[in-house]
Formats: C-alpha cells, structure tokens, sequence
DNA sequence: ATAATATGACTGACTAGTCAGTCATATTCA
DNA sequence: TGAATATGACTGACTAGTCAGTCATATTAT
C-alpha cells in the first residue's frame, strides 16, 4: 500500500551541476580527473566523505547511542538511505570511524625521527606535534570518545590498544630506553611504565573537553615541567 | 498504525498476586540496622537507596542515553513508576546519581593528615586510597562516565570541576608546596600544575577500563616510580 | 478508615533501518 | 554521432519497533 501516485512532485533536490555530453567525447578515459568536473565515482566518494565527516561531528557532540542518523543526514546534505550505501549500520559506521580516525594519528607521532638531537628533544618534539595536533583539535575528542565508548565496543578498544596504545607505548619505551642508556634519564625503571611520559598529555586532552572554560590549562608548558621532572631542571627554552 | 483512541476505557486488567508483598517484608532488612519490622521511612530509603544501586550499574554498563529505565526498575525491584516517586526525570537522577557518587571520595582524599610524616609519604598515602577506594572500583568507572558524559552535561562537568577538581588540585598544589618548602622536591614548577602529580592515576583508571584485559597494570607500582620522578630516586619501600 | 505508596499497562514521541521508485550518467548500437 | 537502453546512486515515505514518562488502580501502614 504505497499510495504512489501523490510523488510526481518529488522536490528536486539540488542536484550538483555538471556538463554533459561534449566533454565526455574528447576525453574519453581520463582517470584522476582534477576536480573540476567529477563523475560518477569521484561525486559517490565526495559524498562517502561529507557522510563521514557529518557523522564525526555528531558522534562527537552527542556520543553513540544518542546521535540520530537523520541528523548526521541531514548536516552531510544527503538522504538516509544514502548512508546505507556506505555503511552497514550504525554500529559499524561508528566503528569504522573511530578506526580510520586514529590510524592517521600514529603514522604522524612515530614519523620524524631527527638525527643530532638529545633524547629530551625527541620527546619534546613528539609532544608538541601531539598537543598541536591532537589536543588542541577535533581529534582531542575522539580519544574522549573511546574513553567514553570503549568498554561499550570492544572490538574498538582491542583495536585501540593493538594499532596506537601498544604500538605507542613501545615507541616510548625504545626513547626512555636510550635515554637510559645516554644517561639523560636517571629513573631507569620509567622503562616499565612508558604510560608515565604519556600521562600530562591524556590529561590535556580531557581538561580541554571539560574543564578548560572553568581554568585554561597551557598544556605545553605542563609538559615541558613534566619533562623537567623526567630529564632534570635543565630547560631547553 | 496506531489504533489508539478507542481503549478509552483501560481494559481491566486481570490483577493478581497478593502473597508476594508478604512475602517480601519478611525477607527484608539484614543489612544494617538490626529493625526487623522497618517503618515506612525506612522501606521507602531503602528502595530509593536500591534504585540508586541499580541506576549506577546500568549508567556505568551502558552510558545515560542507553541505559533504559524499565532495566533499572527491574534491577532495582521495583516498578518504573516508583523511580518516578524518587526522581523527578532521567537525567535528575543521573545527575544526583554522579554528583553524589564524588562526594564522598573528595573528603576521603583530603581526610586523614599524618603529623610525623614526609610530604612523600603523605602523597603515597593519597595514592594508595585514591587507587584502593577508587581504581580498582565501581567508582573509577565513575569516572570515566565523567569524562564520558561531561561534554553533554554541562552542569555536571561544573560542579564536578567545583567540587572535586579544583579542590583535589588545591590540596595537591599545597602538599607540593610544602614538598618545596622542606626541599623534598626540587622542581618549584610542579606547584603551577598540580595535574601532574594526578596523572597516573587518571591513566590507572582509564586503563582498567580499557585495556586491563590486555596487558594488566600495576597502577601502585607505576605511581611508585612517578613518585620517584618526582622526590628523588629513594623508594620509601 | 484513609493517606501514603507502589504498581505496571498504556501512550505518544521518536528513530533505526527498508525499499520502490527516480533520474543523471554511462554504455551500446545503428 | 546521437538515439536507445542500461546502470546504480540517490531519495524519502514508510515500517516496526523502542522507551521515557503518566495515571488509574491496588496495596500497605498508621
């Protein structure tokens, strides 16, 4: 029972502009055609993208279970039934989100490995490309997120702890180590607990989502006494 | 669809048990007051006291927006309408619930001040509590719903930052100064951000949750070594 | 008795997920 | 080349629920 014949007037929607016929004959097999003129599959992933996008914002401002597709719909100027072309459900576009958002994370922390600098630098540099990063943007709230959400999805914690937090803290423990073995760091049982150096950062993170309005926190310079407690007074600036 | 209006007239329904309410004053009360008739002041905190039970397991397994009312009432023992008699809504009750869930903690952590002590001592006192009474307990998870739910209750983020951040960070700030002023911590810039003396802990606490499945963590252990980083190497034990 | 409490069936608002149908684009064929 | 045909991305009304909150009725306690 669809009472059909009422949707002759299907209210057009926007449709994106495009050109048609006489460019389609001179080139023929373009492959990554530059933007100006998107065909077919480049248009599905634009939306693919806005969806995602969309759908970041709201998990972030509302959580899991209280964000409504329609909105994520609505805010990625698409239909619902267009997200279902992309995702599953609502549960796995949750989880391929959060997956897809860290993943870019870690590539960018364990990246510069710079030659001539003292262990001290090394993870002064990771901190500020964190705090510059993550903290102080959008990403600060996806950790919340999986804070939030973690022990509510499993598998994304497992993955969490697999793909960034073991990952992570290996890469901390091979730095405190040869800063160990340099001599910069006298503390050698800071081997075990690698969490320790990550400590002030997770803090940034979640002050700057619930108590930065009440008390700013200047997370760099937090860090860098942190670093003094780890390293000795010695300050580099 | 929803063929409604005509039950205007709640159909009578076939009411029965009569023996069960007997049956339940007589198993009541072994807990504390050894009352083995409870007055109705006493039955009536008793249920308000279960549906607090009951609302803080479920918001802790599923987060506010999940977690169902009938779930609680069923927990609880009671039916939904009684939580109705003690809250005025869901999110009154979520919000006392976390609010009165803090209280006690804080006081605990600033109750006892040993005379004869050093200020290591005293902050590994703090710690232990903090990680006996709260880590390794339904409250850390309460905690982490703080962090969780704090950004869509505003209210509650404020009064937790009142109530228990800024005093917690107060106290901390003020045991590192005298940490500073007997020369037990060499670092002045410690006092400035009090975070840091708190940070394994908050990391304690999200770690049970998340990962302690993987890779367990011996959060006294860890905040020892902390401790270290910050008084010195000497280890008290 | 009768006021205070407790109950749970019920309502209405809200939402995840579906699917028949549309139409811009792509492909085929004369 | 361009008309005919095919494709599939996209739409949004709709279905099948779910659940917070209400209230008429029932059950104590005093």
């Amino acid at each position: 029972m669809k009472l059909a014949a009422k949707s002759k007037t299907r209210s057009p929607p926007a449709r994106r502009r495009v050109a048609s016929r006489a460019a389609r004959a001179s080139e023929t097999k373009v492959v990554s055609a530059p933007l100006s003129r998107p065909n077919r599959a480049e248009r599905a992933a634009e939306r693919r993208q806005a969806i995602v996008d969309a759908a970041m914002e709201e998990f972030i401002a509302r959580g899991f279970a209280a964000t409504r597709l329609d909105d994520i719909a609505k805010r990625a100027g698409v239909a619902k039934g267009t997200i279902y072309l992309h995702f599953k459900d609502k549960e796995s576009m949750f989880e391929e989100l959060i997956r897809t958002a860290i993943v870019p994370l870690v590539g960018r922390l364990q990246a510069p490995p710079p030659a001539g600098a003292t262990v001290r630098e090394l993870v002064e540099g990771f901190a500020l490309t964190f705090i510059r990063e993550v903290v102080n943007t959008r990403r600060g709230d996806i950790v919340r997120l999986i804070v939030a959400e973690g022990p509510r999805f499993p598998s994304i914690a497992d993955f969490y702890y697999r793909e960034v937090v073991s990952k992570g803290l290996a890469g901390m423990r091979a730095v405190i180590e040869l800063g160990i073995a340099r001599g910069e760091i006298a503390n050698a049982n800071l081997a075990r607990f690698p969490q320790i150096l990550i400590a002030p950062a997770l803090i940034a993170v979640i002050w700057q989502s619930l108590f930065a309005k009440h008390a700013p926190l200047d997370a760099i310079e937090m860090f860098r006494t942190h670093l003094d407690l780890i390293f000795g007074e010695r300050r580099t600036t």
